[in-house]
DNA sequence: AAGACATATATCTACTCGGTTATATAGCCA
DNA sequence: TGGCTATATAACCGAGTAGATATATGTCTT
């Protein structure tokens, strides 16, 4: 599992990937249900897998013979907290201290006097 | 500009197109500018900002002869958007569907041998 | 052990991508 | 106007990607 930025930025760029990771967050499924709404072939979507898993968005089980794929929230963590660097473009309330103060709970307002 | 989630995802997946970006977080600046912390040559940088500019990460302006670049925050905004759906999967105070999915047994995270 | 089933891997092809060098375009100044 | 400067575009190359089909692997069932 690589897990670097470039590696999991790349896995979410194609929309089936995407869409795939939309499924798997209602739950762990196997690579059939998961290659069922697209009109690609089996091995197509096991190649997908493969990349969400090397990006470490995704996780292969064992039950039988099939490999259900469960989400891996952490890869998604690592390019929020990215994102996090830039949202003080977007989000006006962001640049007020008592946003970044309450990060934590029980932090808050502690010298908010404006 | 694009700015679909595909273009957005895929202008982000590469670390020197990153990096332009952490530089113009901290205002607008030139090709030129932009060029010198990398080994790259001037025209690969035209091409990391036409990336850039079609995936509405940046937009070029017009000063004199040069056409200095700035942020633009709506194709980050949407991209945390999309994220957003699946903070519930790491941010425990966001709910707690993760541990519930966690519960299943069967996954890799557990390597003692069978 | 053999067959069936779920999934992975191998191989091939067309296309995209990131880089290069060479050249073109556009604005400023003498 | 001609030349300087800043940047863009064109043409090309090697590496990587997404898809296909064909085949292999591994596990359950009988």
């Amino acid at each position: 599992m690589d897990s670097s930025l470039d590696a999991i930025f790349s896995a979410l760029s194609d929309p089936t990937r995407r869409a795939i990771l939309g499924r798997l967050a209602r739950g762990k499924a196997t690579v059939a249900e998961l290659a069922d709404p697209f009109e690609l072939s089996q091995p197509a979507i096991s190649k997908h897998l493969k990349v969400l898993e090397q990006a470490g968005l995704i996780r292969s089980g064992r039950e039988a013979t099939s490999r259900p794929r469960e989400l891996q929230p952490d890869a998604l963590k690592k390019i929020s907290d990215w994102i996090g660097d830039y949202r003080r473009f977007w989000d006006q309330s962001f640049d007020r201290l008592d946003v970044y103060l309450s990060k934590e709970q029980g932090y808050e307002d502690d010298k908010s006097g404006d």
